[in-house]
DNA sequence: CATCCTTCCGAACGATCGTTAGGGTCTGAT
DNA sequence: ATCAGACCCTAACGATCGTTCGGAAGGATG
């Protein structure tokens, strides 16, 4: 794969999450390259192919993160690496984990739906470790896994628009693991 | 107030939460309103404004909505109160809140600014509620209130991306005040 | 040497963008 | 009957948009 191909869409990565795909002109691109702005369909066959690279680029670190979680590990500690896993890719690929996020919608015919298919998947792994939990009891019987999971994921999600590039993502996941598994009511608070 | 220009400022919400603000043109706008597009002008002096007073409105309703919660509760309950205040504007103010937290960004010169001098006031006044909490010995001692502003935030804000317009919104927060107080851990679970 | 591939230039295309201008129609109050 | 104000039209403006095209420089390969 030619350098000056990635250089373009990690540029692309970089202004889509800065102005937004449809705040960000080609010129802009061309810019941002050091290039005249025909000179970019060398590379590319249209401002949407990079959107939607940038996408497939960002599901498969997601992706790729949660794989790297041993399954012989109890529930709630794999719920745990997962958190960790997902916010370290935010972190770590900030650009591409926020076009994956905010951007994704402006992808246009069955590339829409196939960020959706590929969203629900990454969904449906998260879901999984909260229903194990709970059927293996790990976690409250009683407990709406449904919940759960939405609101692990909404902070995991969330992440990409405060986190600072640097930030120690395994101490944060950490800290969010620590009031998801315990929670913050006082040892002594009346019920 | 004219029913024009708040019918005008209605359906930029609901384009631009549906399309972007980018996204979104003055042609379409005026589409969705029946009308050719300079006629808009009689309205607006440009595009930004609808933006503008998009945010205002949404600036307003969040506020409003903290307002409402008589402070002489315990402040678990504020709590509980206030992710049911966030999560029933962003219900049914679905646009308006979308707007305001997804397109904010592209407000230009000092109304970013004025955004997001308004947005930190309002986390402002969710971690005063975990503070006082934990000072008052009704939340653990050695809580994290920021870890844990921000866990309730990010599943506040999260919620424009995939509520349901009709969903019930109190019940939906409770659920998540009843994991984020006492946690998901299985009574038996060892430590 | 000739050939290919990558990379870029410069110029242009039709379309669409946000905005402005001047004039017109209707309603309701004076 | 007159006037004001709200509302809208048509037409056009300069700018910018994404994309196309023919050509050319440079290096690597045969």
């Amino acid at each position: 794969m030619s350098t000056r191909k990635s250089e373009l869409t990690r540029e692309a990565a970089r202004l889509f999450a800065e102005r937004g795909y449809h705040g960000t002109s080609i010129g802009d691109l061309a810019k941002a390259m050091g290039v005249q702005k025909g000179s970019l369909y060398a590379h590319i066959e249209s401002k949407q192919d990079l959107l939607y690279e940038t996408m497939r680029e960002g599901a498969q670190a997601f992706h790729a993160a949660l794989d790297g979680i041993p399954d012989d590990l109890k529930a709630t500690e794999r719920i745990r690496l997962a958190l960790r896993a997902h916010l370290r890719v935010v972190a770590e690929q900030l650009d591409v984990a926020t076009v994956f996020i905010r951007e994704w919608r402006y992808l246009e015919g069955e590339r829409a739906a196939e960020f959706l298919a590929e969203r629900r998947r990454y969904e449906e792994r998260f879901r999984a470790l909260f229903r194990e939990g709970r059927e293996l009891g790990e976690l409250r019987t009683d407990l709406d896994d449904q919940a759960a999971t939405l609101l692990v994921l909404s902070a995991a999600n969330w992440a990409y628009t405060w986190l600072p590039p640097d930030t120690d993502t395994d101490e944060l996941a950490d800290r969010f693991y620590a009031i998801l598994v315990d929670g913050v009511r006082g040892y002594s608070t009346p019920v």
